[in-house]
DNA sequence: ATTAGCACTCAAGCAAGATGAGTGCTAACC
DNA sequence: GGTTAGCACTCATCTTGCTTGAGTGCTAAT
């Protein structure tokens, strides 16, 4: 009962989604006679808007308005209707080469440049270190009871860690530690620190194994903490560009959620496993795994720049957004990120 | 002509602003007379209050609806009227003390502690480090043509650069670099690095001469880089909270701003070096430092951790906000800041 | 100097049309 | 049978006029 959708109804569905794309006003049937190039009457467009109504693909908002889709027609729409339009997203490649070696300043230019570009908010998530390999570990001395750990991880990710201890390490105490610690683990993803290693490392150090402990979970922290999960976001003041985004109560609830970026992160990493697709996925009204977000679509893509760093990045619009030219735009990003950075 | 505030209007003024400040609503003359104890009747503040509109304290927003403080009237109780009501915010304290190391953490917690008690948006800027000193510096070999520069400065402030090298060092010359460049700039001061002592050290490097140039740039960059202003907002939703900022252009700008944080550093880092005063600045609407904020009210706060370690806190809310709170809030989050810091 | 009283103003709320976009249905047409 | 013209009907939105009530300003009396 739901696949029968002929040529005819396709086109005006079609033609409804559209129109309402672009206005955001309910269509109606006389609008869409002239629209098309089917040469009917309103009045048969009217009667195919009735069955279409009927099959769930289109609603009115009260009587005697116009139709406006319904999630399922931006489903169909975008699994099978929509044909992409290539153009000037190319510029996008200009705005993003430029500073290649930090990494955060690079992600918030895409996210900036995409907002700019597509007209809604985007939110792009820092890649995932999971399954990387340890490059380089490095202890010192910052003073009496503090050493500062430096950890480097494949893809050039850094980062700090402050451990404190109450006795003073000589400076041969600490010439070993590194050594120890750096020819052990140097090389090694994540999951391959195991607990016998852990161990066997604290015995080795000697009466220094309690600072190899405060190393590890340093390592551990740092790299699987939350911390890790930076996420930027950009072009939130978008939203009030859409009325049906703006008005207070849900332009409050979403800009909550922007700040609160934690339901953020899980909206980010929610499909990071899944394989197989382009990578890019559309999530529609109430498909959305964030609450706040029932009223928007949000379009996620996922990107790879080598083992396991994997990221993510949503832009989050009104039900009606451009999903045409925002998967354009993401795709383009994508690459151009995936070609910038795999050369490493 | 404008000294002369007779006791009588003063109080009435002050009725009229703290009366506003609890409702938004426009304050008519019946109201007063119930609400202060000078027993007078509502024709006598009319009076009354018919002066001090002259005077430019109050104004009416149409014939017939009540009065509202002006800028000048907030400005005067900012002044002179407000007695300050140091209730509950002893709680805050408590909120604060846990994770003392990670700077950065405890700045967004001090941004989001304050933001949910005082209901406005807050901005806290983290220390600018001018006139700081290097208290440890690190070079390490990450790769063949890859070297890492960790950088710590006083307060336990740390930067990451990464210096691409053409040539492979090999161990000596980096421990050489190492002990070169700590036993001549550790216990600097960025003033006190001078042209001079630049040229001396790249000299002694001999060969490696560049790369100390590069060291060098690294760290002026990473020190003074724009990047280390670094801005953490919070409550943005709060201004939802005000009808008077939440209609939909307003709250656009705004936010937008929250985002552009660069419109916010110029706020934090004005009054930066002004001395004198307890450090909190009261901009009521026009007197604003930013265009965008001239609808609201802005209070800025200073706080010093240590040697030219100064950052700022703002809380931006409607002009009626509550200033007492705000300013009692911020000046114990500052102190107990301080309290924390300072021992380092 | 203070107050009571009264006329006046004006935003806001409400009810009663008027408007118009859009629908559903029926009967006629090809 | 599919298509269309025509017509009655619905309903959000706009307009208009009316009422209400809070609040003022002024004047005359205390």
């Amino acid at each position: 009962m739901q696949a029968e959708l002929d040529e005819r109804k396709k086109k005006i569905l079609h033609a409804v989604i559209r129109n309402y794309l672009e206005t955001g006003e309910p269509v109606g049937s006389r609008t869409i006679s002239k629209y098309t190039d089917l040469n009917l009457s309103s009045a048969t467009i009217r009667n195919e808007m009735s069955d279409l109504e009927e099959l769930g693909y289109i609603v009115q908002p009260h009587t005697s308005a116009g139709r406006i889709p319904t999630d399922r027609a931006y489903r169909l729409y975008v699994d099978n209707m929509m044909q992409e339009k290539d153009k000037e997203i190319e510029e996008l490649k200009g705005l993003l080469v430029q500073t290649e070696d930090k990494m955060d300043k690079v992600l918030k230019n895409v996210a900036k440049v995409l907002a700019t570009n597509t007209n809604y908010a985007t939110v792009v998530s820092a890649p995932q270190i999971r399954g990387n390999r340890l490059k380089f570990l490095q202890l010192s001395r910052v003073d009496e009871n503090q050493i500062l750990a430096v950890i480097v991880v494949e893809g050039n990710v850094i980062r700090n860690e402050m451990i404190h201890v109450n006795e003073t390490l000589s400076d041969e105490t600490m010439l070993k530690l590194n050594i120890l610690l750096n020819t052990h683990l140097t090389g090694l993803a994540l999951e391959e620190i195991n607990l016998g290693m852990i161990t066997a490392l604290k015995e080795q150090a000697g009466i220094h194994g309690d600072i190899v402990g405060e190393v590890m979970d340093a390592i551990a922290q740092a790299i699987k903490g939350e911390e890790d999960l930076e996420i930027y976001t950009s072009g939130a003041n978008n939203i009030f560009k859409y009325p049906e985004l703006s008005d207070n109560r849900k332009a409050s609830e979403l800009i909550n959620t922007f700040e609160e970026k934690k339901a953020l992160a899980k909206l980010a990493t929610e499909k990071l496993s899944d394989e197989g697709n382009t990578g890019i996925q559309v999530y529609i009204g109430e498909e959305a795994p964030v609450q706040a977000m029932k009223d928007c679509s949000v379009v996620t893509a996922t990107y790879e720049l080598g083992e396991g760093m994997r990221g993510s990045i949503a832009i989050i619009g009104p039900k009606r957004m451009d999903y045409d030219k925002v998967v354009g735009s993401l795709r383009t990003m994508m690459n151009e990120l995936e070609r910038v950075y795999k050369k490493d």
